[in-house]
DNA sequence: TATGAATGAGATTTCATTCAT
DNA sequence: AATGAATGAAATCTCATTCAT
């Protein structure tokens, strides 16, 4: 019977992740109170300390939540495609499917550009998927080396191609600065695959 | 005498801007008060609201203020050096302008970066500078044509290098995530340079 | 033992009724802060905020429970009387009753003319008093049924009553203006009687 | 010369009379500022100190200004009617002339309803009217002669009215309770009739 | 006389956190 | 484990009044 318990500690937990990720979104981080949050998660004040430390701790723990989830999603969408792509069109597709989710929901794009660091990220895309096969960040590795793709600094090409795609999408989506996105793409497009090649050119 | 009390105006939002930069930059800003920035200033608490409607308010007007002075220190810095450099020469340093400003002073990086949009930043850019000669933006303009580059979209790859620079400088200058600037400069100059190839190469 | 949390409330709430009635009698409604009201009654000023919205909630509501008080005060005064005296009589009794009251309290009158409308009156006088006899309004209809008195218009005969006793009571009573009560008084009086032959004449 | 600056402070005076006349109506007196008063009349805020102690000096002198001009309006309806009426007849004239004027404006009933006292209305009816024959209260007075109405307490009696009416208007007009003022009139007509008889029936 | 920038006490309100139940 | 009433420090903002010009 304790996992009875077990598990309606993990429904609380979740709820308060739901409750609190349509907080953030909706109204921002600041603006949104620990009342709001037990409330609309159906809990009471109290409730709330005991699974986290503060505000700042469950935004922290949320954030890692959701990223992890993106990349899987990311993965997902990879995976579904027919053939086996070269390494440049993943890497586009990729990235077009980020602006693709972005679009969809902004305020999603907002609250994650906002409130990422590499250091979040990088854990959320080697973390353990429960039930699945390969994390994103192993996926990536592999990949390169399937395709006899020579690059010293994987890590650097990864963290560069990833924070040029979210500024882009940070101004161009939210604010339609200095263009929308839909013009800015295929310059996107052509600096990324520029980069590719800074990392991996020297190598062939 | 009316001169006096406009004097004095400046004077006094003058003393709020710097009182402020120095509490955002020391304790962030939602931890910064209002009773904090005019205690520090010297004023009273009313008199906060005779210049900005509320603390977001300044923190805008802030942001514009120092950013248009940064780049006009960059602008400065371009200026000094003894022969002319080539384009490329010139970009990357001021790239190095900014990573030597915010290594100097994380506490900058940090307030300016998790607040800058592109529209912010590029009216800050073409601000008119009272009794200066050439605002940064209209300079880089006339450089590309005086040095004879094509660039069909200088905007976008100036937001595209800019954008590259100031992700890179939050991440591995904060956080040395995910390697130290020191680390990560020559790559990022690479980068700048194929960056600046998409937006030339193809005109030449 | 959820009991006890519940009187708890009850207390809260009736303490701050108390101190702010005490505090505007003797200060006046808007000379009262909020500050003074939880001081007085020892408790936080958060607390405030659990149970009323702002200031104009809790007058309003004050002023609810107090009218209703006063009248569940004349009816009970008028049971005292020893014999069933005639309705002319018995309002004439209830006249003289807010005037003691009032001529006692002066401060107790200012209050309540000030902010009372037949509407929060009305519903002062119905309220459901729980486990309480009769409440006033009703008691006043079942004695004109009892004495056989046809009056088509009984609310408004009230209402034309009760607003003659408390505009007199304010102005003679608050600023002897133009008379003192005392002088005022026999007039009061001949007036009342006059009105009740007003709505009851014609139907007799 | 110095007649000028005699007209011009009085014009000024008028402006805060009719810039604060607007905004107590509107919004209150208690959420009306003085910021609020001297922007809309056009001076300066220290301007207002030179003519007025403070809010509550203006509205006294506002108060007793307003409701004289309102009785000198009612004074001159009379005198359009066509023949003598008899007293009684003028009296309801008088009140339905007070009806119309509230049910145009009940924002002016609020303001003065609220702030009215008799001292200040008494006085405001004597009050000498510049360029006019005579005031309200000795027209009253000699009307009464002329038609040879006994009545020794005719300040009484006017009282008793005066406030009969206003209290009726200030709950059937602004509140519609119990009834609205069209359904009420009748009565109050009635009521208002009956008080004469109380105070001049004795005497003939 | 007229101005309006400056004042600063003080009002209202919020909200993270605690703790008795 | 769960609750939610209570707390009270602290934040924002208002506004009557003053006073140098």
């Amino acid at each position: 019977m304790k996992k009875k318990v077990e598990e309606n500690k993990i429904q609380k937990k979740n709820a308060l992740f739901r409750s609190s990720f349509d907080l953030f979104l909706n109204h921002g981080f600041s603006k949104t109170t620990i009342a709001d949050i037990v409330k609309r998660a159906g809990l009471a004040k109290g409730t709330f300390y005991l699974y986290f430390k503060d505000k700042y701790d469950l935004r922290d723990k949320l954030i890692a939540h959701i990223t992890g989830e993106l990349f899987e999603e990311a993965h997902q969408h990879l995976h579904r495609e027919p053939d086996h792509p070269d390494f440049e069109t993943s890497v586009l597709t990729i990235c077009d499917f980020f602006i693709d989710r972005f679009e969809d929901d902004p305020r999603l794009l907002r609250f994650i550009a906002k409130n990422l660091s590499w250091g979040i990220f990088r854990n959320a895309l080697s973390k353990d998927v429960p039930d699945e096969d390969i994390p994103f960040y192993r996926h990536y590795m592999e990949q390169m080396e399937l395709l006899h793709i020579r690059c010293l600094q994987p890590e650097l090409m990864l963290f560069t191609i990833i924070e040029l795609i979210s500024s882009a999408c940070y101004s161009c989506i939210l604010y339609r600065q200095p263009v929308s996105m839909e013009e800015y793409k295929p310059y996107l497009h052509q600096s990324i695959l520029a980069i590719l090649h800074v990392y991996t050119e020297a190598e062939k």
